[in-house]
DNA sequence: TATGAATGAGTCTTCATTCAT
DNA sequence: AATGAATGAAGACTCATTCAT
């Protein structure tokens, strides 16, 4: 049945990433996912033939969540940028099932083959969606910006470096929020 | 003679380093390492006895260079901060020996060991450089800037984004021009 | 199923018993069993992790036997310091499988580990029962015994001495009888 | 010059001694003698060209001392006697240098070539001795010995039976005395 | 579907042995 | 004579992948 094959897909996905989150993506074998499964060498490859493939499902199974779900419609701009920085944020900071450092990998690994297509429209989603809201805090007159696109590209690449930087050389919450109040000091004022 | 052990310890850091750019950290074996230095796998080992101890050599053997050149009395602030971009430049850009992105699975994977310290160093050194630039330059009256430790940080965290993005998704010298123009403008005039 | 798996580690216990019986402990490889068993690489590591592991487990697996089955309660005292010393002389002279030199490498590898405790406890077992024998008859008049233990004590180290050499230098059946022809004499009338 | 040489092999010999000692025969390597000699690889190579060829030159290098050094003529046969016990006390319970289990390692190993004729020798001659020792004592009165050389052989096989165990398993002094006096007792009265 | 035993290829590591110096 | 770098073969161990059940 379809259904009880997309739970036990379900399961795999998210304890595979649970691996991936710990271990990064190269250093993961199928049976490291089969032991955090509980199945069998077996079982598993009736779902999937590789860790690639695995991986990839799990990339898929986890971006739908964030960005679609902020309603450009609703609210005030700084509301909704305020809400785009706090998930920024989450994700910097989240210790359990972040995978940034798996997703780099991949996307380094599979440099030559395209296959980083994936982060990159993550990547341009982003700088896009944050372009849209200071675009609107614009017209608004809630933010002052000059090149919208360039500020929302700067951003991203910043956020970019810190989530790299928490998962090796580590960062602490109180930095991190320097730098995003930074961030928005640049277009509007903060009250600290 | 320690001579020749040397030009032989150098040969395989040398090797070693393009494999790891080209590779990352994780996927590298001894015997890629082997094969990349025309020797035999016994060879190796009379000099390294595992990839980490290599990838530690190659780190320390890179290092040196890059900041220390910098001289801080020389020149306008102007000049200092253009040449430390240029040089963050040609890095994010750079595709031979780009160590980036092994550098990061390495700080990574060895997270826990405390063994990015290197790699926080790094950071911190490239913050203070810039911060002191900015100082500098504020004092002259070349730069108008308000907190020069927040804006280093900020921009040391959008190099390290795009020197993460130019490995895996890719980054078009255009682009790096615009984000770094965009920087500059925040405290200076930039003529296009 | 268990049974399969039971029937495929007693073939590895077997094969791997004569190739220690052959070629010692120290000189054995898990390559060695593996050629033995007609098996791969991989599928002896299912089973055991280590020489030292199957070595083990063969000793466990031979022990049982031999002693367990003399019946105390039965027959005369004669009847069985005979059987006691007919099923030395077989180990000490049977060429199959005998793993006396195995035994004494394993112990002598290992006995800062304190692993030998299998061989010092086979070796006590033994003294105590050739000690029971001459207690028994020597009650029934059969043995002339002052000292059982001594002698008892005396006889395993003798019996070992020739254990050891029919697996080094050599000894001839007719040696062995000789030797435990005198062992007896000494307290009982021995026709030839 | 052959003194140069010959100090160098004596060094040579007496520190892969003490390697057998420690390690066995088929656990020492020539890197563990090169090690424990502090000379080069290759420098060994000029002097030896197999473990084997260094362990047989160490056995011939040992062997003499012992034995030909008790002198029959001498003293009263209880005073031989107790000299010959005394020395193969010393050699079971002795520590440092031991050779026994590599003696029997080696020649368990070489047994289909025949190299255990050294070993073979050693024990034939200890019989010899002890027998003429009982013969001596016998004509003088001083032991009451039946057939000399079958308590000769029992007792050298018993005293082999003592060196293995000490190496193995283990024995206390206590334990040698007593096996000892309870040998001696066969064929003359001892006070204890 | 699911299991897990089995295989074999790939990598790691250690040494005996050689050889230029 | 002596050194120690270098080689390559041998053995250990791990895993992706297959397959009978």
């Amino acid at each position: 049945m379809s259904s009880k094959s997309d739970a036990k897909r379900q399961l795999i996905l998210e304890k595979a990433a649970e691996v991936f989150a710990g271990r990064g993506y190269r250093n993961v074998t199928m049976k490291d996912i089969v032991e955090a499964c509980g199945i069998s060498r077996g079982g598993l490859y009736i779902y999937y033939d590789s860790v690639e493939e695995i991986f990839e499902d799990v990339l898929d199974n986890e971006d739908s969540a964030d960005l679609s779900s902020i309603d450009l419609t609703s609210a005030s701009s700084v509301d909704l940028l305020l809400y785009f920085l706090k998930e920024e944020k989450k994700e910097i900071l989240k210790k359990k099932n972040n995978l940034t450092m798996a997703y780099y990998e991949y996307a380094f690994a599979c440099k030559c083959e395209g296959k980083a297509d994936k982060a990159k429209k993550k990547m341009d989603q982003e700088v896009l969606i944050l372009q849209k809201i200071l675009d609107r805090g614009s017209e608004s007159g809630e933010f002052v910006v000059d090149d919208a696109k360039a500020v929302a590209t700067d951003m991203v690449y910043a956020i970019n470096g810190m989530k790299v930087c928490a998962q090796t050389v580590g960062i602490t919450e109180k930095k991190v929020d320097k730098e995003l109040v930074y961030m928005m000091r640049r277009f509007m004022e903060v009250e600290e």
